[in-house]
DNA sequence: GCCAACGTTGGC
DNA sequence: GCCAACGTTGGC
């Protein structure tokens, strides 16, 4: 089991959009960087555990808890001319993109901020610490358990 | 809305 | 296969 933190951006779908969707359950779709496709399509496994990170908006934070229901399937956007995620290059014999299935488990009682995580001593791996704008990232067994800790998860 | 940092593209 | 130019992300 492997945890990891996927960045949405809540305007366009956030925490309680996940919680208030069919089955508390979304295909994870819209993902077009290479480095995020990889992990969704090689590492991001059933059971996984995701934090869902809200970017863009007011206060970044991780916000909630996601389980992996369903490893990665061809995302259908990517061959829909009418999708913002329409992607011409990529052809239904060898789709470029995939997504992932996840289903709500919980809000975190208190979100930890960016700004939390950027102070915070304990955490030094997250790949959000650098910045950068990887939108699924590894967390280790310890920042996880950290970022847990701090956001009041049950 | 600005802009820095980074990823992607495409010419050579 | 390098690298400049361009586009996008995302914090502020």
């Amino acid at each position: 089991m492997a945890y990891w933190l996927f960045k949405t951006e809540p305007d366009a779908f956030s925490i309680d959009d996940l919680h208030q969707a069919p089955e508390q359950s979304t295909f994870w779709e819209g993902i077009r960087n290479y480095q995020a496709r990889n992990f969704l399509r090689d590492d991001v496994k059933v059971g996984d555990q995701v934090f869902i990170y809200h970017s863009s908006c007011k206060v970044p934070a991780v916000v909630g808890i996601a389980t992996v229901t369903k490893g990665a399937e061809v995302d259908p956007h990517q061959f829909d001319l009418s999708s913002d995620y329409y992607d011409a290059k990529s052809s239904q014999d060898n789709p470029r993109w995939v997504g992932v299935t996840l289903r709500y488990e919980q809000h975190l009682t208190r979100p930890v901020t960016l700004k939390a995580i950027k102070a915070d001593a304990a955490i030094t791996e997250l790949a959000l610490k650098k910045a950068g704008r990887l939108s699924i990232m590894p967390v280790t067994e310890t920042e996880w358990a950290h970022i847990c800790q701090l956001g009041g998860a049950q």
